[in-house]
DNA sequence: TTAGGGTTAG
C-alpha cells in the first residue's frame, strides 16, 4: 500500500516538476527501508529527478543500483535527453548490453531521440537496423522518433520512408515530417503535407516556420508566421516566438524584430528563457548591441545560451573588454562555459590583441572544462596570432592542428602575411594554397597579388587561367539599409537603383574631399590585370558605399546608419566609410558576413583587422 | 518509463 502511495507521489512530482518534494520523498523512502527492495520505486525516482532537471541525482541513484531493468536504462537515457546531454545517452547505451539487456520500444525511442539531437546519424542508422530486426519493429512511437532523427540529420527521403510505414499517422509524426521537408528547402512538399492535415495545431506551424528558418528560407518563414497571425491562431507559445525572433536575427531586420518584440511583450513572454535569449541575439545581430545588453540585464534567470549570446554579441561589436568581463561574471554566477562561449571569448581576444589571454582561454577550455576544440576554435586562435603579428605561431598552428587546414584557413594566414608585409611566408603559404586548388575567386585574387608582389609571374598567369576557368562565380555583393519604414537593397555595380544621380553626386563629393584628406584608393582587392582607373571605378560602385550614401540622403541627421552586407567588406570600402563617418559626423554600423563595424569619427571598432 | 515544434559560433 505504502509502496503505491510513493509511486503515485513520485509521478506527481515528476509531472509537475516538484524537485524539493521529490527529494523529501526519496529521503523518506530510504528511512523506512523501502529503497533496496523496489526496482520500480528506484526507476520512478530516476524519472522524477530527470524530469525535475536533477540529472546528477538521477545518475547517482542509477549508479548505486545493484540491479537494473530496461525501465531503469530508459529512465536514465530520458534524464540525459531532458538535460540536453544526448551524447551522454549514446555513451551509456552500450553499457546496457553489459547488463544482459536488449532494447525495448522505450529504449529505442529514447536512444533514437539522442541520435537525433546530437546528429549521430551513423549510430542512428545502426539503431534503426536493430529496431527493424526486433519484435518492436511495428511501434509507431519509435517510428516517429526515427522520422525526427532523419529530419534533423538532413535526410528527408529516409524520413519519408519511415513516415510511410506508420499505419496511423498523428500530428506528432506529421510535424516531424513537415520539419524534414522545410529544413532542407523542399517547400512545396512541406506545404502539401500540411495541407493534407485535417486538423492542425501550433506545433505543425512551428515545425514549418522553424524548418524554414534553419534552412535560411527566412522570407517564407516570416510570410507563414504573418499568415498564421492573420488566421488568429493563438501565439502564446515560446517555441514559435523564439523561432521567428531568430528569423529576424538572420535577416538583420531590426524593424520587424522590434515589432515581434512588442508582440512578445503583449503576450507576456518576455520571461521565457528561450524567447529572451533569442531577443538578445536578435538585437545583437541587428546591430543594436545596447538594446541586446538591456534585455540581458533585465533577465531574471540566465543560462549558458544567454551568457554566450551576449559575450559573442559584444565580441562581434568590437567590445572585447566587456565580453571578457562578462565571462568573469558568468563564472562567478556558477555557469560552465561551452564550446560556443569559447569561440566568442577567443574572438574577443583577437580584437584587442590579447594573445596570452586568448592562449590561456584555449588551454582552460581543454584542461578545466574538458572541451575538445573544433576547427572553429583553431581558426579563432589563428586569427588572434595573425592579427597580432605572431605570424610564426600562426603558421605553426596551421601545420600542427589536428584538422586538415582548408582554403579559408590558408587564405586567412595569407591575408595576415599581406597585412604584416611578410612576403617570404606569404609565398610559402601561397604555394600550399596553389596545391590545394583554390575555389573561391577572392582567394585567387589574394594569391595572384601575392605572387605579383614577389614578381613570380609564371604563377600569376597560372592563376589568371584558373580564375577564368572557375565555374563557381562569386556571389553577387549586395548591401541593404533599413531606413525605418522600408529596406532598400543595393547590388554592386548595378546600373539602376533608387536616387542614382543624387548618390553618384554625393559619392563624387566625398571622393574629392577624401583625396584632399590623403585618401589613396587601395586597389589590391581587385585583380591586377586592369587599368588603374578601371579598378578604381569598380571599387566606386561597391554596394556598401551606395547604401551608406543612400542612408545619408534619406535618414535624419544624427541618427545611426545601419547597413547589412552579404559578403565581407573590402579594405578600400572600409577606409572610405571611415572617412565618410568623419566628413559627415555620422555613426555608421555595417554588419558584414563576419562581424560588425561601428564607424565613428574616422575610426572603426574592429581596429582595422577583420 | 518512450515520440513532434524553440535559443548560442562560423
Amino acid at each position: 500500500m505504502q509502496h503505491f502511495h510513493f509511486l503515485h507521489q513520485l509521478q506527481r512530482c515528476a509531472r509537475f516538476h516538484f524537485p524539493t518534494e521529490g527529494r523529501k520523498l526519496h529521503a523518506h523512502i530510504i528511512k523506512i527501508g523501502l529503497y533496496d527492495c523496489s526496482l520500480k520505486l528506484c526507476n520512478n525516482l530516476i524519472d522524477m529527478y530527470g524530469k525535475c532537471g536533477l540529472l546528477d541525482d538521477a545518475l547517482q541513484l542509477f549508479d548505486e543500483m545493484h540491479h537494473r531493468d530496461l525501465a531503469s536504462w530508459a529512465s536514465v537515457f530520458t534524464a540525459h535527453n531532458e538535460a540536453n546531454q544526448p551524447q551522454k545517452t549514446l555513451l551509456l547505451f552500450p553499457n546496457m548490453f553489459l547488463d544482459g539487456l536488449w532494447p525495448d520500444h522505450f529504449v529505442f525511442a529514447s536512444v533514437v531521440k539522442a541520435c537525433a539531437n546530437s546528429g549521430a546519424l551513423r549510430v542512428g542508422k545502426q539503431v534503426h537496423c536493430q529496431f527493424l530486426k526486433s519484435v518492436f519493429s511495428v511501434d509507431d512511437v519509435v517510428k516517429s522518433s526515427l522520422v525526427d532523427m532523419y529530419a534533423k540529420c538532413g535526410l528527408p527521403d529516409n524520413a519519408k520512408s519511415v513516415f510511410d510505414s506508420i499505419l496511423v499517422k498523428n500530428l506528432i509524426c506529421s510535424s516531424a515530417m513537415i520539419s524534414a521537408y522545410a529544413r532542407c528547402g523542399r517547400k512545396n512538399e512541406a506545404f502539401a503535407l500540411l495541407g493534407e492535415l485535417g486538423e492542425k495545431n501550433l506545433q505543425c506551424w512551428t515545425a514549418l516556420i522553424s524548418g524554414f528558418v534553419q534552412n535560411g528560407n527566412l522570407i517564407d518563414a516570416v510570410d507563414v508566421f504573418l499568415e498564421v497571425r492573420r488566421e488568429g491562431v493563438d501565439m502564446r507559445d515560446p517555441f514559435i516566438l523564439s523561432s521567428i525572433v531568430g528569423a529576424c536575427a538572420s535577416l538583420a531586420a531590426l524593424q520587424l524584430g522590434k515589432q515581434i518584440h512588442r508582440l512578445v511583450l503583449g503576450l507576456g513572454y518576455e520571461c521565457s528563457l528561450f524567447v529572451s535569449n533569442a531577443l538578445v541575439d536578435m538585437y545583437a545581430k541587428c546591430s543594436d548591441i545596447v538594446e541586446a545588453k538591456k534585455i540581458f540585464d533585465s533577465m531574471l534567470t540566465r543560462d549558458i545560451v544567454s551568457w554566450t549570446s551576449i559575450i559573442v554579441g559584444m565580441a562581434q561589436h568590437g567590445q572585447a573588454i566587456e565580453a571578457l568581463s562578462l565571462y568573469d561574471d558568468m563564472i562567478l554566477a556558477g555557469l560552465k562555459p561551452n564550446e560556443v562561449t569559447f569561440v566568442g571569448l577567443i574572438y574577443a581576444c583577437s580584437h584587442v590583441g590579447l594573445v596570452n589571454k586568448g592562449k590561456s582561454l584555449f588551454k582552460s577550455m581543454i584542461d578545466d572544462y574538458k572541451l575538445s576544440p573544433s576547427l572553429q576554435h583553431y581558426t579563432c586562435l589563428l586569427d588572434l596570432y595573425s592579427r597580432s603579428g605572431h605570424l610564426e605561431d600562426a603558421e605553426n598552428l596551421v601545420n600542427t592542428m589536428p584538422f586538415q587546414p582548408d582554403e579559408a584557413v590558408w587564405a586567412a594566414l595569407l591575408s595576415a602575411c599581406k597585412q604584416h608585409g611578410n612576403t617570404e611566408m606569404g609565398v610559402r603559404v601561397a604555394n600550399r594554397l596553389l596545391i590545394l586548388g583554390p575555389k573561391d575567386p577572392s582567394t585567387c585574387i589574394l594569391l595572384s597579388n601575392t605572387y605579383a608582389g614577389a614578381a613570380l609571374w609564371d604563377n600569376v598567369s597560372k592563376l589568371r587561367k584558373q580564375l577564368a576557368n572557375l565555374e563557381v562565380r562569386k556571389e553577387p555583393g549586395y548591401s541593404s539599409i533599413d531606413s525605418g519604414k522600408e529596406t532598400t537593397t543595393f547590388y554592386a555595380g548595378e546600373a539602376l537603383y533608387p536616387m542614382k544621380d543624387a548618390i553618384f553626386s554625393l559619392l563624387k563629393e566625398f571622393d574629392s574631399e577624401m583625396r584632399k584628406r590623403g585618401y589613396i584608393p587601395d586597389t589590391t582587392f581587385v585583380l591586377h590585370d586592369m587599368e588603374q582607373q578601371e579598378k578604381e571605378r569598380q571599387l566606386f560602385w561597391h554596394s556598401e558605399r551606395l547604401a551608406v550614401a543612400y542612408g545619408i540622403l534619406r535618414t535624419v541627421p544624427g541618427s545611426v546608419i545601419r547597413v547589412v552586407k552579404n559578403l565581407r567588406i573590402c579594405g578600400d570600402c572600409h577606409t572610405v566609410i571611415k572617412f565618410i563617418s568623419s566628413i559627415t559626423n555620422r555613426k555608421i554600423v555595417i554588419r558584414d558576413a563576419n562581424r560588425f563595424h561601428h564607424f565613428n569619427e574616422g575610426a572603426c571598432s574592429c581596429n582595422d583587422f577583420w
